[in-house]
DNA sequence: AGCACGCCGACT
DNA sequence: GTCGGCGTGCTC
């Protein structure tokens, strides 16, 4: 007798420290539905509460006696295929997850019903009718039934010329009702049947010209990378082109060839990369052979264009980070806009960044990896000039404008003339210049209320976050101070709880910066972008459609302002404080404020009219301000490069972190000793290591819980990343660690 | 993590 | 006696 089938199965209910392939025996009545790659509900632990799982592989070989049988299978056929399956195990060993966290990550989530409010989407069919009796016959029926029965006549007379049609838009265009159709159908004229359908994200088709004249060093760089992509196995890329050299029509181009060879295509983009206006331009070239995965999509749109990529009808997927795990076959090239951006890097396990995962999947396609970007992260730029990429570059902004010219506004100097607004003197005078002539500005500021801080005028009293160590954020619309951590609020006081002093703000959000803007231009229209008012689906469009049509003379925002927005008609832009993104602890503070301050700066003069732009500052004499204002990306990154030589951070090292959090801060900081020191038993004499903390991480705590943290420096290799997993591991299973929990995250961005 | 089993204290 | 406290061990 043949042995049974064993099913091995990744767990969803395993946490990171039991997670393995748990071995199921298939019952035979499941046999033909469980393969590798469908979800399985099994019995686990315990109390076999049931829980998800996904199939690694069907085998009959198994070292246990006694096992559970699996309960169900969920999908009726595989919804991963072996690629992702391998993904899925790399994925945890290389980012600290489990099996079944890297396959939820790689699904729509649709496909899930997580108890957690959201439900399952289903396919979505409509219902449509057929005429079964050619289109003459039915003209002639529609003629005898003109009297007896005018919505059947008219219904007859509409499909006698399209043959089919949904139930719901006859009705629509007849005026008949679903009876008039059923009627017709119990005749056996027409038949009706429900047809799968596809929610699709709105896009608006842009009229242009769709032929792509390259500049003389976009087609250089255009060249060479077509060169990779027709060689059988490329090696990744770096473009580097300057804010507004046009590095949309070289991907353009390359997708093209792409398609050419018959192979398929992804782009990504920053999440606020991603514009009505980039998502037009793409669907004039690309049309229905294109799929769209961002955030504002529904559950049900989501899923669609996922199976509209697993069908094969897709060619071309654009979408922000989790886009690089479309189920595309036969991948020839993916293209990673604005490859520097933070948001590639997810903040929750797995944790992580789609650079990475592209480099796998295009070494499993034999396809060409393309990092772009105006500033690209020092890693990048020191990989190709390593030769580890290949580099191009465009100098040229695309029709030659001249950069814009940079004011550095001292702020110490506002403040010494009495001047407490956050709109300096000079970007007064500059705003009203553009205001005069009919010119728009746009102004930048680093986060939603990030920069708010509500202080008492005379004794510097804060106010931070009961349950989060962060200082609360006021917000004018209800009064209240707002913890942008756990959502805690609170009214505001009339007066200092300390001193009784009066409150002060320091600094400014985009709402107070609006505020101001009102009140120093009384007669000024100022639209204000941020996730407050761009949360409504469409909202960005709409903000953007106004500014653009309306030609409304001040857009005030954050990170959204500072990509893709291409309006001739702004000559100025404005960057409100510079130092927040600065001063922060992290070593990466000054690469990302260098590329927001070049992207903004990048805003301004892209029409005919050269644009001027507006820095303010409390430290004027900062190198790395002055060479963002002259947009000098390579000696900002010859500079950062040997800091980052001091330092040993990358792309010196590596870096791991493990985070530990808790109730209690001392059991926390004890923690991760624990946690130092045997990593330090385990790697004690490895070359080139070092490791730091415990230290309070970012947030020092999130609702009620502490986290500290420690910092790995050393190179990224199997030894190091199994010990990190282990040592986490251990700590998890380990007693005396109750009430604390520990995760580890390579590369992280802060 | 989450659940059962098991071995000690204070309650009807 | 027994209900329930949480310390301990395991998850196919």
């Amino acid at each position: 007798m043949e042995k049974r089938m064993i099913a091995k199965i990744a767990v969803s209910a395993a946490v990171f420290s039991i997670d393995r392939p748990y071995d199921y025996i298939v019952p035979d009545a499941l046999a033909e539905k469980a393969v590798p790659g469908a979800r399985v509900t099994v019995p686990f632990g315990k109390g076999n509460r049931r829980s998800e799982g996904m199939i690694l592989s069907v085998t009959r070989e198994t070292e246990f006696d006694k096992l559970k049988c699996v309960e169900s299978v969920i999908d009726s056929e595989p919804v991963l295929d072996g690629e992702q399956l391998k993904l899925a195990l790399w994925m945890r060993d290389r980012f600290f997850c489990t099996v079944y966290e890297a396959v939820k990550t790689m699904l729509p989530i649709g496909m899930w019903s997580d108890g957690k409010g959201s439900k399952r989407v289903g396919d979505k069919v409509i219902e449509t009718a057929n005429l079964l009796i050619d289109g003459e016959e039915a003209m002639e029926l529609a003629d005898q039934k003109k009297l007896s029965a005018p919505a059947q006549s008219s219904i007859l007379r509409l499909m006698a010329q399209i043959g089919s049609a949904p139930v719901k838009d006859i009705c629509i265009h007849t005026g008949a009702s679903r009876q008039s159709v059923k009627a017709l159908e119990k005749r056996g004229v027409i038949g009706t049947e429900f047809r799968e359908v596809y929610r699709r994200p709105m896009i608006f088709f842009k009229d242009e010209d769709l032929t792509v004249t390259l500049n003389r060093e976009q087609k250089a760089a255009f060249d060479g990378l077509n060169i990779l992509l027709e060689s059988g196995k490329p090696e990744a890329a770096l473009l580097y082109g300057v804010t507004g050299s046009g590095k949309t029509l070289v991907y353009i181009r390359l997708i093209q060839e792409t398609l050419d060879r018959g192979r398929n295509a992804i782009i990504l983009v920053p999440e606020i990369g991603l514009t009505p206006q980039l998502l037009s331009t793409f669907s004039g070239f690309f049309g229905d052979s294109i799929a769209v995965l961002h955030s504002s999509l529904t559950m049900g749109e989501r899923y669609d264009e996922w199976k509209r990529i697993r069908s094969g009808e897709v060619r071309v997927v654009v979408g922000t980070r989790s886009a690089v795990f479309a189920p595309l076959n036969d991948i020839g090239l993916i293209i990673i806009d604005e490859e520097q951006e933070h948001t590639y890097k997810s903040e929750n396990s797995p944790r992580y960044n789609a650079r990475d995962v592209a480099k796998y999947r295009c070494v499993r396609h034999n396809a060409l990896l393309l990092l772009g970007s105006a500033t690209p992260a020092v890693e990048s730029m020191y990989a190709a000039r390593q030769g580890k990429y290949k580099l191009f570059e465009i100098h040229e902004r695309y029709n030659k404008q001249r950069l814009p010219e940079v004011i550095i506004v001292d702020m110490r100097r506002e403040i010494m003339e009495d001047n407490g607004s956050s709109v300096s003197a000079p970007l007064r005078a500059e705003l009203m210049k553009n205001i005069d002539r009919g010119e728009q500005s746009i102004l930048f500021i680093n986060r939603r209320g990030a920069s708010a801080v509500t202080m008492c005028g005379e004794c510097g009293h804060t106010f931070t976050c009961k349950n989060c160590s962060v200082s609360m954020t006021y917000h004018s619309v209800n009064n209240r101070l707002i913890c942008h951590y756990c959502g805690h609020s609170v009214p505001l006081p009339k007066s200092c709880p300390e001193c009784g002093g009066r409150i002060k703000f320091i600094g400014a959000g985009t709402q107070r910066v609006e505020e101001e803007l009102h009140s120093l231009f009384p007669g000024a229209e100022v639209l204000r972008m941020d996730t407050d008012t761009v949360s409504a689906k469409s909202g960005h469009e709409k903000i953007l459609g106004r500014f653009a049509a309306k030609k409304i003379p001040i857009l005030v925002g954050t990170q959204m302002v500072t990509k893709g927005l291409n309006f001739d008609n702004v000559t100025l832009a404005g960057v409100i404080s510079a130092d927040q993104m600065m001063y922060i602890n992290d070593f990466r503070a000054y690469e990302r404020m260098f590329s927001v301050m070049t992207q903004v700066i990048g805003r301004s003069g892209r029409g005919d009219k050269t644009g001027r732009a507006v820095i303010q500052t409390y430290t004027p004499d900062n190198e790395v301000i002055r060479l963002a204002a002259e947009q000098d990306y390579m000696s900002f990154y010859t500079r950062e490069l040997e800091m980052r030589r001091l330092q040993g951070t990358p792309p010196f090292s590596d870096i791991f972190e493990v985070t530990v959090l808790g109730p209690e801060e001392d059991a926390v900081i004890g923690g991760c000793r624990g946690i130092k020191s045997s990593l330090m038993g385990y790697l004690g004499g490895t070359e080139g290591l070092s490791i730091l903390g415990p230290a309070p991480a970012g947030i020092a705590k999130v609702n009620n819980k502490y986290r500290y943290r420690i910092m790995i420096r050393c190179r990224n290799t199997k030894q190091i990343r199994e010990t990190i997993a282990h040592v986490v591991r251990e700590f998890s299973k380990d007693r005396s660690n109750r009430g604390l929990s520990a995760f580890a995250d390579y590369d992280p961005l802060n």
